[in-house]
DNA sequence: CATTAATCTATCGATTTAGTAGATTTTAAA
DNA sequence: TTTAAAATCTACTAAATCGATAGATTAATG
C-alpha cells in the first residue's frame, strides 16, 4: 500500500499539470481542491522541490510550479522520492540495494528470483507511465 | 517493501515444504536455520495456522506442518495474510476494498486507472507463483 | 509424572505516519 | 517604504506499526 504522502504528492502534481499555464500554484489551493491537509502538503511539496521536480516562489503571486515536462516524469521516479524503494525486498532493489542479513547468498535465497520477477512487473508499469498519463482525461 | 513478517513467513513455509515428509517441524529448527527470531516466528506461524495454511501439534514430536499442497498455495494468498492488501491503494483492492475519503468518485480519481494497472501486473506474478515454485531448486 | 513444544499474555523500544502550531523569510505590490 | 501574501523552517504530538522479548500455560508423549 502506498502511503498517503505518495498519494497526496501524486495528486498534487496532477493538479499542477492540469493547470493550463505554468504559473505558480498556491499550496492552499491544491490542499483545498484535493482534500489534503495543507500543512502535510507543505512537507510533501518541499520534498519534491528539494528533489528537483518543483520550483517555488515566495511572496505575493508565489507558489509551486513544475520544473520539467510532465511526459519526462515517470511515476517510478516520483515513487522513489515519496515512498522509497519500489522493490519488494532490499536485495532486489535497483536504486536502494542492500544485502539481506539473514541470507547467506542471494542465489541461496528462496525468495530472490520471484521477487525480481515481481519488481520487474511493477517497473514495467511504473517506468512507462508518466505524470502526463495521470493527468490525461480518462 | 515487504515487512520482515512476510519475508520470514514465506521463508519458513519454503523450509517446511522442502522437508521430504510432512512431519511436524519445530519452530526452533526453522528459526535457527533461517536466522529468524524464534519468538517472532511463533507469532507468524500461529497466524498462518489460524488462516488455515498450517496445522500444529503440541508436545514431544510436535511442531507445525503444511495442511495444503504447496502447488495450491499462491504467494498472493500468503501475502494477503501476512502483509495485508497487495493493491497500492484501498480503492483498487480486490480483497480489501475501501473507498478513498479524499476522492469524490473513483472515475474522477487521477490515480485510479494507473493503480489498477499496477495491481494487475503485480497479481499476474503473485497469483501465478506458488509455494512449490519458491521451493524448487534454482 | 516429567519433558517437550506449542500457545497465550503482556510488554517494550524504535520508527513511521499523519498532522498541528507558530515563527521567520522572501517577494510583490500599494 | 510599508504591508500583505505565501513559502519555509522549527518544533512538536498522537497514534499506529514493526520487530522483538519474557514468562506463564496448556497439551501431548513416553
Amino acid at each position: 500500500m502506498l502511503s498517503k504522502k505518495t498519494k497526496y504528492g501524486l495528486k498534487a502534481l496532477v493538479y499542477m499539470t492540469r493547470k493550463e499555464d505554468n504559473k505558480p500554484v498556491l499550496i492552499s489551493e491544491i490542499a483545498e481542491s484535493e482534500n489534503i491537509s495543507k500543512k502535510f502538503l507543505e512537507i510533501i511539496l518541499l520534498q519534491l522541490k528539494n528533489s528537483g521536480f518543483l520550483g517555488s516562489k515566495k511572496g505575493k503571486g508565489g507558489g509551486y510550479y513544475l520544473l520539467k515536462d510532465p511526459e519526462q516524469i515517470t511515476i517510478a521516479a516520483l515513487m522513489r522520492i515519496l515512498e522509497g524503494p519500489i522493490a519488494p525486498l532490499p536485495c532486489v532493489s535497483l536504486h536502494f540495494y542492500e544485502k539481506c542479513s539473514d541470507c547467506k547468498t542471494e542465489e541461496a535465497c528462496s525468495l530472490n528470483r520471484v521477487m525480481v520477477e515481481l519488481r520487474d512487473s511493477m517497473l514495467s508499469v511504473l517506468e512507462k507511465k508518466t505524470l502526463a498519463d495521470l493527468s490525461a482525461e480518462g
